[in-house]
DNA sequence: CATGAATGAGTCTTCATTCAT
DNA sequence: GATGAATGAAGACTCATTCAT
């Protein structure tokens, strides 16, 4: 990672671990933790266990290494869009897109990284939720601060600390999209950005 | 339970379940499901493992009616305060109070049915994850209808779908609540409520 | 141990691991700890493996516990043979007599023991060589102090330090019951034990 | 081995060998042969493992292959000083010193050897523990050969089996010479031997 | 009826060994 | 020939559940 040049030895090795992830994301997503064995894993992914515990060193650290890298490409693409200079409603307009695009196209994974967060998920690692918390803290932080500045050039009325409105607006979100996940029917897709938006703009602008 | 009437050794019975439900609950919810053997729960509960099977027929039944007792428990309180024939905005300010209140009291159930619902959770019982959810699916509803009522009433904005409006709002105060649970020195406790009240008021009535 | 009494519980308890020992020993000392699986002794022993695992917290434990009954039957017949007040010569003649006895009834153990005495034995197990160690210690003290007091009544002639007497006789014993053991023809047990003696009383005593 | 001769290619490994051995040594003797891998042995000698699997044929081997070799020269060692035709009382002493120096310097090779004879040692591999007996049982007769002549010839007396005899001062060696390692500030090492030999002598010599 | 001893399927994990490169 | 990635058999141990007492 920190030298551009990996060996082909490493580069072999990483993308067997993302063949290894990739069969154990929908199987963890699905039946949760304890109800996937290494074995099973092994078998999905045509390895053996042998080989499997050669690149990963317990079952919890396969299982730390995929919420990480999920959890780190998902608010990747998050703080991504929170980082350019554009103008901060469109900042929170593309955030509310990005992120439903990101559900929609990774919904195991995204399954995966809330059981962690929120509420029971996987108290036997330690430091696994520490470390997730604080990569959705760095997210909630950046967006935060849009709404901050926008508070100060007056685009937005100061009703509420701007860390507790990135929460409010993250959660709306997440909760939102997920209606929508579950319920296609309702309203197809690409709309559900602008309703989401539109509860929150209203309070935020002088209509 | 349907007939108001037990006998004694229901009411025995009945009471016993719940000595089991007061011991395994800060258990559950602090190891979680897999971290917490029978013989624990037993142990704890004061009661013989045979016994312990009398009253629940399996592992998965124990946690499944505690978890639905809960959830019968929180969102019957939910329910209770949308119920009534107040004013809307009334009833929204008692319901985020109201909600608060119980998650300060209860944070191990919330723990518990959040890691249910948001998310993995425990997988493998069928017809658990759909009945919370339709628990949660009838206080949205009923929340949903306060909204509905109050732009019939021109006290609010038609800026989004009642049911819409309804999750967010849950989810927001879901969230902000647990920040505060989370973080007590942000601000003592019983000011959150307006805090986030103050977020979504602002956008639903006509300042 | 400690009150005369046990429950009925802890008697069946404790006559059941005397039946896992049972087995056990002859399946450790003839294959070797590492060499015979916990399947194996639970079959011979006819129990189920989660019924070992009550008896015994693990295979560990099940070994020391094992090899430490037998230490202490061993060197609790040699030490009650070393500690009556009969002349000093008689203790040394019974001490090798009783020896040559509980080798011969005691084959497996003997084997078992001296593999974590004499040598590499089970490296793994922290703890155990020490209290081994410590017994045989002890034996080895008394012993000495026999060699010491018959010095002193002038019934030994002061060849070197008691506790190194002590070793001498102890392993030449040892190496030499031993040797009738897996040679039974050369001379036929009981006749042993003077053969030993011999050698050394005729450089200790003043022929 | 048979010609005096080898090719190259033979003397390299032959030292290759070698090598791995003088790693292997320490980490058998001080962990146990069950608690080495051979990958841990590969490492620590930096070959391969495939490489290691070229020099023997399987760990097995290797073990014993490496328990001979200690063997052998230990033996060797022992038999050379008996083998000159040095009077008795000479012989005796030089092969309890050169015994003395040989557990001195070969500390992990005695270990090991003499957790193979000293009970458990590692049973499965057959055949290994009767070719290191044979060894043993050269030496001890080479020995008894010793005090057979003494005895023809007058200097000792008569009290036992020459055979018992050569058991009695080997194990006798033996065992206080590890008292010795093993607790070096009882006496600083090159006093040992006397002390040993003063025991046996004043039994055998018509002082 | 209550009890808790007994059960054994199922899990994670290690490591000697092979074989394609 | 050397290498080390891959293999998978085997082992220690847990725990939900049953059932004789």
């Amino acid at each position: 990672m920190e030298t551009g040049k990996l060996s082909r030895r490493e580069r072999e090795q990483l993308q067997k671990k993302q063949e290894v992830f990739d069969v154990a994301l929908p199987l963890l997503s699905g039946k949760g933790y304890h109800n996937v064995s290494m074995h099973e894993i092994a078998k999905e992914a045509e390895f053996s266990i042998g080989t499997l515990y050669k690149f990963f060193r317990s079952k919890e650290y396969l299982y730390k290494e995929l919420i990480l890298q999920l959890s780190d490409k998902f608010h990747g693409t998050l703080m991504e869009v929170l980082g350019g200079d554009t103008q901060e409603i469109e900042k929170l307009r593309a955030y509310v897109r990005v992120k439903g695009e990101f559900f929609h196209n990774n919904v195991a994974a995204i399954r995966l990284c809330l059981a962690e967060t929120g509420g029971g998920g996987f108290k036997a690692m330690a430091g696994l939720e520490e470390e997730i918390s604080e990569r959705r803290r760095n997210t909630l932080l950046s967006l935060s601060s849009v709404f901050e500045r926008g508070m100060k050039r007056k685009r937005f009325r100061q009703i509420a600390t701007p860390f507790h409105l990135a929460i409010a607006l993250d959660s709306m979100v997440t909760a939102l999209i997920f209606h929508g996940l579950e319920n296609p029917e309702e309203h197809p897709y690409p709309d559900e950005p602008n309703t989401i938006l539109n509860i929150l703009f209203k309070g935020l602008t002088n209509s």
